[in-house]
DNA sequence: TGCCAGGCCCTCTTTAGGGCCTT
């Protein structure tokens, strides 16, 4: 039977820093595979790109060094992680920053990204208006979320993100009655502009 | 060695500035 949601891949890195254009390199990338509101499917892992991970984002993450040097090497694991994602339409929390290290994480592979990026911060900002912040943490806790384990580590961001997802996906279909919510329909959300939500969402109603 | 981004979005806007989000 076909399921009822598309299937999405959400995706998290864990970097050296915050730009691929000023050195930064992955250090660590989740994929789940989300799917009629359960996570099908994971693969995650460390990768030694051969940086240094400055004292902030080692106490930030708790990704040290240490265990950076003993990780698999970069190009061995994006080209697992490209084989994992294949297709599946991609999904991130402020989708920008992990689009950007996903494409030149490939680019040094020879390979380039095949689907668009949905980017569920931006969703959330558009249908979630009134929590204080837009932090994946801050929605976590807002929206009472399952625990995922330590945040700042990869597979519990990418697995926070992706009950964010799930939960924008319900919250579509039961608050605002839209039938078929795909990947398609939230980057068209992520566009539409705060003031214009409303009108938007009651034309898509049905 | 030392340095360190950038796109979106709002508003006291558009001849701009500053906060938000990711590590």
């Amino acid at each position: 039977m076909e399921p009822r949601l598309e299937r999405l891949a959400v995706i998290d890195f864990e970097t050296s820093g915050l730009s691929p254009a000023s050195g930064c390199r992955a250090t660590e990338i989740a994929i789940v595979l989300l799917e009629d509101g359960a996570i099908v499917d994971r693969y995650q892992s460390l990768m030694n790109a051969g940086v240094v991970v400055p004292p902030f984002i080692e106490q930030l993450t708790g990704i040290s060094n240490a265990m950076l040097r003993a990780a698999p090497p970069a190009r061995h694991v994006m080209a697992e992680a490209a084989a994992f994602v294949g297709a599946t339409p991609l999904v991130a929390h402020n989708a920008s920053f992990d689009q950007k290290f996903w494409d030149a994480e490939l680019a040094r592979l020879g390979l380039a990204r095949r689907q668009e990026f949905a980017c569920s911060m931006r969703l959330a900002r558009r249908l979630l208006p009134d929590v204080p912040n837009h932090k994946l943490g801050t929605l976590a806790r807002q929206l009472a979320l399952p625990a995922t384990g330590r945040a700042h580590r990869a597979l519990a961001d990418a697995e926070m993100a992706a009950w964010l997802v799930a939960h924008l996906e319900r919250m579509l279909r039961e608050r605002h009655g839209i039938a078929r919510v795909d990947h398609a329909l939230l980057c068209r959300l992520g566009n539409v502009a705060k003031a214009r939500m409303p009108d938007f969402l009651n034309r898509l109603a049905t």
